[in-house]
DNA sequence: GAGGTTCAAATCCTCTCGTCCCGACTTTTA
DNA sequence: TAAAAGTCGGGACGAGAGGATTTGAACCTC
């Protein structure tokens, strides 16, 4: 894919600090074109912002956060769109869920797949 | 893709013991049509199977392994063939390479990609 | 020596992953 | 408050990935 190859790399890195993010903002933290997010959102059910009443999406934190973990696992780590799927799957949807049991394996999986890329450069 | 999806999963867990393996046989126990085998060959430096003086390929042991691999990063883990590549890259050609440094940590790796597996049916 | 296997390489094919376009609607800015 | 900018869904389009098929000759196995 072309796009991928050449496109312009200038996502952000933090995630700035508000309640909703449009649509257009999301993009240009993520470092995509908006059709991307919509397009994504087809594919990965984790992946479901909020509506207003007129229809514009409203992202949450939570929802930045799943974008950039796709574009990861997508562009850094190399996996098929149903690949990353796979891995976000069974991963709830609930954005309170936090310093529950499943928050914590989420926590260690991410610890040891940063291990893994360290270990990648390795051997 | 219709083939992946449909291919009978007629794989051998087990590899034979013996020196070398001809393309049909290592297709065989990996699942695959001859082709495959041979178009992985030109996208993975890794799968480089000696050649007879007539030209047909030897499988040793080991590259009947990188087959097995290769499968389960395209087919079970998700990857992309350009993902699979990252992750085989930088790992040694060399038959004998055994009991290495290298060797360790690609067993440790391997040990913390089934950890992830495990972890992800929960997460 | 007949039938199966393998070879390289070209061609063909389907699916993936976006990309583009559209008129209609909403929000922001001047 | 009007114009500009952003967003909506959805269908059509398309480059490239990942094989699949074909060809005709060489090979090997019984």
């Amino acid at each position: 894919m072309l796009t991928r190859r050449e496109r312009t790399w200038r996502a952000m890195t933090e995630i700035p600090d508000k309640l909703y993010f449009k649509i257009g903002e999301v993009a240009e933290i993520a470092g995509f074109e908006t059709h991307v997010l919509r397009f994504w959102e087809t594919e990965f059910r984790n992946l479901a912002p909020r509506k207003a009443k007129s229809g514009h999406r409203l992202y949450r934190r939570k929802d930045v956060e799943t974008v950039m973990r796709i574009r990861e696992l997508l562009y850094d780590k190399g996996f098929t769109i149903a690949g990353a799927r796979r891995l976000l799957n069974g991963r709830r949807d609930d954005p309170d869920a936090r310093d529950t049991a499943e928050e914590t394996l989420r926590k260690v999986r991410n610890g040891l797949e940063e291990i893994l890329t360290l270990l990648d450069g390795k051997t």
